[in-house]
DNA sequence: ATCTACTGCGTATCACATACGCTATATTGC
DNA sequence: GCAATATAGCGTATGTGATACGCAGTAGAT
C-alpha cells in the first residue's frame, strides 16, 4: 500500500527511486542493487563501461550473470542506476552563493568534477529527461540560484541545459582522449595541428588554415583554462539576458 | 608515389579522405565504398543506427557479410564514413552573412538541420577532434564569420566547439524522444511534468518544485523556438567578448 | 506440515563482429 | 600469349554478450 504510486513509473525509474516492492516470502536475498552498483562502477572506473558486462560484475560478486536479472530488469537500467549513484549529491557548498553568477559557475565546476570522476558516465546513452533522484537533486541546485532572478520559469531549464550540455560534451572530449593511443594530452594536439597543417587546402578551407596558422590549435592552454573560458562566455550570454529581464519594458 | 602521406594516417582517415591506393591486380570489385556508405545511411534513416548491421548492410546489396570488409576496415570505420557523407557539405548560403552573428546562426540551423535529417548521427561515438572533410568544411564555416573580429585564434574553435555541443545536444535529446514509446512530443512534457509534480518533495527540491508550479515544463514552446532561445544566448555571450576585444586595454 | 512465491543459477538461444581460408579472376612480367 | 600472383567474393567458424527458460531448494503464510 504504501509503495504504491500513482503515475504508473516505468519500472526502471521506479527501482531509482527505491520503490520497488520487496516481497516477503520466500529465500532471502543473497545481493543487493546497492551491491550491484557499486561493483558495475568500479569495474567502469578501471576498465570502462565497455568492460561491464553482466557476466563480469556477477563473477566479482561471486555469483552467476543471471542471478543480477532477480535485482535488475536489464543491464540499460544497471546503467542508469550507476549513473544516478556516480552523480551522488551535489555538494552542499553550492547553496552558499552569493550571486546566480557564483551560484552557476560553482554548480558548472562541481558538475564537470564529478563527471571527470567518473568519465564513463558520458557514454550512458541518455534518454528522456533527468528522473532520478540525484539527477533531479542537481537540476534542483542548478535552478536554486537562478530563483531570484527577473527569468521567465520556462527559461530556467533551457538554461540549465544550455549549461549541462557544453559540461557534458567536454567531458565526452575528454574522455575519448583518454580511450585514444595518444601518449600525452598536449602531444594529441600537436599532432591534430600537424594533420591540419598538411591536409588541408587553403582554397577550400580558407578559415580554418588561417586559424591553423595563427597557432589555434598548437598551443593546448589545458583543459582547466578552456573550460573557464567557455563557461565564462555561456555566463555572460546568461547575464544579458537577466540584465534584459530587469527592464520589461525593454526592446530587443 | 601520388598518395603517399606525410603523417601516417590511421586507415579510417586515410579512407575517408579517398587516400586509400587501389591495387591494379586481382579481379574487378563488384561493390564500391560509396555504395556501401549509401546503403548503411538508408537503414540508419529508416531504422536507425541500431540497425545497421554488416548482415543487413550486405544483404540489401546482395553479397555477404564478408564482403564488406573488402572495402571497410572495420565498422567503426563505416561509421565514420557514414558520419561524414551524412553531414555533407555545408550550404553554400552560409558564406554570404553580412556580419559575425547572423554568419554563425545561419551555421548553427544549417548544422541542426543536417543532424535532424540524420538523427543517428549523434549517436555515434565521437572519438576525437573532427578530422573528416566534410567535418572539417563545416568547420571551416562556422570559422568564417569570425576571421574579421578582434577574437584571439586560439579562442575561435573553443567557440565554435561550444555552439557545436549545443547544436549536438538538442539533437540528442530530439533522437531520444523520437525513441521512446512516447505518443506526441507536447505529451512527454505533460507526462514529465506531472511526474515530476507527484514525485518531488518541497523540502529537498525547492527550487524545482517552483520551476515546476510556474510552468517551467509544462507549456512546450516547441524544439524550434527553444532552440533559437538558447542559440541567443550563445551569441550574446560570444557578443560579449567580442565587444571587450575591441578595446585590448579594457578591463575583466 | 504444507503451500507457494520466491531465490540462485545452469543451460540454451540469438545476434553480431570478425578471423580464416578457399576458389575464381584480372594484371603483369616474360 | 602464358604463367605467376595479388586480389575478389564469400562460406564457415569463433567468440562475446544479453537474456529467456526452467528447475530445485527455501522461508514465510496458512
Amino acid at each position: 500500500m504504501e509503495n504504491s504510486q500513482k503515475v504508473s513509473l516505468p519500472a526502471s525509474i521506479a527501482t531509482v527511486w527505491g520503490r520497488r516492492a520487496r516481497p516477503a516470502k520466500g529465500p532471502k536475498q543473497g545481493l543487493s542493487v546497492a551491491q550491484i552498483v557499486d561493483t558495475a562502477i568500479t569495474i567502469a572506473d578501471t576498465e570502462g563501461l565497455g568492460a561491464v558486462t553482466m557476466a563480469r560484475v556477477a563473477n566479482r560478486l561471486g555469483t552467476g550473470a543471471m542471478s543480477l536479472y532477480r535485482y535488475v530488469a536489464t543491464k540499460d537500467e544497471l546503467f542508469t542506476l550507476m549513473l544516478d549513484a556516480a552523480l551522488g549529491q551535489p555538494p552542499a557548498s553550492l547553496t552558499a552563493a552569493p550571486d546566480w553568477r557564483r551560484g552557476l559557475s560553482a554548480w558548472a565546476w562541481a558538475t564537470r568534477a564529478v563527471l571527470y570522476q567518473h568519465l564513463w558516465v558520458v557514454r550512458i546513452p541518455v534518454s528522456g529527461p533527468p528522473t532520478t533522484p540525484n539527477q533531479l537533486r542537481w537540476l534542483d541546485a542548478a535552478l536554486r540560484p537562478l530563483q531570484n532572478t527577473a527569468l521567465h520559469d520556462a527559461e530556467k531549464p533551457l538554461l540549465v541545459l544550455l549549461l549541462n550540455s557544453y559540461i557534458r560534451s567536454e567531458a565526452s572530449l575528454v574522455a575519448d582522449l583518454a580511450v585514444s593511443t595518444a601518449p600525452e594530452p598536449t602531444e594529441i594536439m600537436t599532432h591534430y595541428n600537424q594533420f591540419l597543417a598538411e591536409i588541408l587546402d587553403p582554397h577550400e578551407f580558407p578559415a580554418l588554415v588561417a586559424a591553423v596558422h595563427g597557432g589555434a590549435f598548437a598551443n593546448d592552454e589545458g583543459a582547466d583554462r578552456e573550460f573557464a573560458f567557455s563557461l565564462e562566455r555561456i555566463l555572460d550570454g546568461i547575464g544579458v539576458l537577466i540584465e534584459a529581464r530587469k527592464q520589461p519594458v525593454a526592446e530587443r
